[in-house]
DNA sequence: GTAGGGTTAG
């Protein structure tokens, strides 16, 4: 930064190998080509190769023209830089120059281009400095390459001292010039200055428009985005282009709004934008984050062409919204495409294995990265971390944090290992993670504290938390709606209804339906049926559609034999088509996976496993296990809630995995929803009984069992 | 003969 600063400052620099003569002056050029300029100028035209450039750059320095026709110097120098070989159209540059006591302002300008197209803000700022200090004339085409420069790289002083030159020189309200300006701020985050400028424009065109709308959809304002870009087809009677619509597209994805997503699509497509590769690439990423996965895929399907960013934005969608092995399924597909995996296909792919909890699949896409030698930045790092600990694999996960250089670790290194250790249970290693974190610099974030807390609920530390809680809170921390969630799960599972309820009413702003699930979840966990009720009523007002919330207060009636509401909350569901998601537990069973649910007639080893699950809860009773009825949710007779009880998903794939996986092996299972109560209680015993260790993930949570314990204390 | 606004992962 202050090597980039110091270029500002004018010291004389003049060329020594300048000629004492001028050949052209510079400022007051003006440009005729005669005959042979126009034919070199025609085969520069149609040139498409390095090779022919380099032919015709040779032939020009052979004829001279190359010094004496600035034209055609520019020309190479554009052509060069297309080709992505600045070195060369440096060289040529410098070259030219030497023939005069003065560059060109020309020259200079394509230069300047050339460096700040790929962000080389140093070489940009030198040879601005370099203009100034020979006296070339800086004019309106060179400072919105500067601005753009110093944007791409957050040069936010060196920018306003160029700013503070144009002001001087009489650009302060050229167009192009302020809209270089608007971008500039806005990208280094100085919005009161972006929208100063902005409202001050005398004319704005669309352009200017669209980099004010973009820069509030960047700063995750999507709704004054959207307010801005109202207010320029209302009040300018500007119409959008494909640019435009990719920003419009973008801010709608963010706010997840169907309506408005429907809206830009169909302009989209009126206007025939939509055949564009980047306007079908925004739209089909706005239907995905507006958790449209199959108008996504019906915009993929229609692409003419399609690169990287389409393949990477579905397999995105898919991932993020829960349908990971649609991700997997097309990742396939995209191997066979035109289009090859990059690294953040690579990220996406990683995270949807953490979801999945596909071991070895995971495994196989590190091996995948490692040998297509792709760059592994802290990011991927980051996501394999996360991927080995959601995994069950937390030492893996470790190994490659030790892996990552100290000065490479960014927070969600940090927050990714914290969070591991917390879903397994090792609420003192988070605890003790998140201090080493503090000492070595790194600044804790949202996320950070969400994780400890969560890791102090899951290791049953309410202590810790609340100390946590009133660190956050002393600190000035932006508590989120997250945060107070996770705080409430923690109260609510130790059974401290008071003060989870006392905090819930003390909240800045209305709970969210994580706070009320939370609650709901701990009333659930003690029987709680009146502060239930309250925050069932709550999140049906909430969340009207939301399974989840039904079937967790039905459970809450049901256990206190209230067959009467647990009907009335089903009849309620049923009118309005919502449908309990089925109970789904998957085991690993080699590098397979094996799907197990209730009352599933295809899966082959189904008698055997019915019959080795009625022996094991005959030797658990022996052992002293009893029956949790609570958890079977039929009115029936307790007999057959008794057998219903052995018939859970998770309990089938332990049982498997006791008659079927090696006895030295752990027995690995991942759950879709929540373990019950019963199950947690009877894989402590099974455990005992058979020696064996058995890891169960449920919701983001491990449950190690070992010996007749588990790592966890959040199950009473 | 040169100009300003844009999409994917976390």
């Amino acid at each position: 930064m202050h090597r980039l600063g110091s270029l500002l400052s004018h010291k004389p620099l003049l060329n020594p190998r300048a000629p004492p003569y001028s050949l052209i002056s510079s400022s007051t050029f003006s440009y005729s080509p005669n005959s042979i300029e126009i034919f070199y100028d025609h085969l520069l035209k149609s040139c498409n190769g390095s090779s022919s450039l380099k032919q015709i750059h040779s032939a020009l320095t052979t004829t001279g023209l190359i010094t004496t026709s600035p034209h055609l110097g520019g020309q190479i120098i554009i052509k060069y830089a297309k080709f992505d070989d600045l070195n060369r159209a440096r060289l040529l540059f410098d070259n030219i120059n030497v023939c005069y006591d003065k560059p060109t302002s020309f020259l200079c300008n394509t230069m300047i281009r050339a460096y700040a197209n790929v962000g080389q803000c140093f070489e940009t700022l030198k040879l601005y400095s370099f203009m100034r200090k020979t006296g070339t004339f800086v004019n309106n085409y060179t400072y919105p390459f500067v601005f753009k420069a110093c944007a791409l790289n957050l040069l936010v002083r060196e920018g306003k001292v160029v700013h503070g030159d144009a002001l001087k020189n009489g650009f302060g309200s050229d167009l192009y010039v302020e809209a270089g300006l608007v971008d500039m701020y806005a990208k280094c985050g100085l919005f009161v200055d972006c929208r100063k400028i902005f409202d001050e424009m005398s004319t704005k065109d669309l352009v200017c428009w669209t980099a004010m709308i973009t820069a509030y959809e960047q700063a995750e304002k999507p709704e004054e985005a959207l307010i801005l870009f109202k207010k320029m087809q209302q009040e300018e009677g500007l119409l959008a282009d494909s640019i435009a619509v990719v920003s419009v597209a973008s801010a709608v994805g963010q706010l997840g709004d169907v309506r408005n997503a429907h809206t830009v699509h169909g302009y989209a497509f009126r206007k025939s934008l939509i055949e564009e590769l980047c306007v079908g690439n925004s739209i089909l990423t706005m239907h995905n984050k507006c958790g449209n996965t199959e108008k996504a895929r019906l915009v993929f399907d229609m692409m003419m062409e399609r690169d990287a960013i389409s393949w990477n934005s579905m397999l995105s969608g898919y991932t993020q919204n829960g349908q990971a092995t649609e991700a997997l399924l097309l990742f396939d597909e995209m191997r066979d495409s035109d289009c090859q995996p990059t690294p953040v296909t690579a990220l996406i792919m990683v995270s949807a294995c953490a979801y999945l909890g596909f071991r070895h699949l995971g495994r196989k896409f590190h091996d995948f990265i490692v040998d297509s030698r792709m760059e592994i930045d802290t990011n991927l790092s980051n996501a394999l971390m996360d991927m080995y600990a959601k995994c069950g694999d937390l030492e893996k996960a470790v190994d490659l944090f030790n892996g990552i250089p100290p000065t490479e670790r960014n927070a969600g290194s940090w927050n990714v290992l914290i969070s591991g250790y917390g879903m397994h249970g090792h609420g003192k290693e988070a605890l003790e993670l998140f201090s080493r974190m503090q000492e070595e610099g790194v600044e804790p974030n949202h996320f950070t504290f969400t994780s400890i807390l969560s890791a102090c609920s899951h290791a049953g530390l309410i202590d810790e938390g609340r100390k946590c809680f009133a660190e956050m809170r002393r600190l000035s921390v932006t508590l989120e709606d997250k945060h107070h969630a996770c705080v409430i799960d923690m109260l609510g599972r130790a059974g401290l209804f008071q003060e989870a309820f006392d905090l819930i009413k003390e909240m800045p702003s209305p709970p969210s339906d994580g706070v009320w699930g939370a609650l709901l979840l701990a009333c659930k966990i003690h029987g709680n049926m009146e502060l239930g009720k309250t925050a069932a009523s709550n999140l049906l007002q909430l969340e009207p559609n939301h399974t989840g919330y039904y079937v967790l207060m039905s459970n809450i009636y049901a256990a206190s034999n209230k067959w009467k509401e647990v009907w009335k909350l089903r009849e309620d569901m049923k009118n309005k088509g919502l449908k309990k998601p089925a109970a789904f537990s998957m085991i690993e069973y080699g590098e397979d996976i094996l799907g197990f649910h209730t009352a599933d007639q295809e899966n082959p080893y189904r008698h055997e496993v019915y019959k080795k699950m009625e022996s094991l809860a005959i030797e658990m009773k022996m052992a002293g296990y009893v029956p949790d009825l609570s958890c079977a949710l039929h009115d029936v007779e307790e007999e057959d809630k008794e057998r219903m009880l052995n018939y859970h998903s998770e309990k089938l794939a332990v049982a498997f995995g006791i008659l079927k996986i090696d006895p030295g092996m752990v027995i690995r299972v991942t759950k879709n929803l929540r373990v019950c109560n019963d199950c947690h209680s009877a894989f402590k015993y099974i455990s005992h009984i058979y020696q064996r260790k058995i890891i169960v993930r449920d919701a983001n949570r491990f449950h190690h069992f070992q010996g007749g314990t588990c790592s966890c204390k959040d199950y009473w």
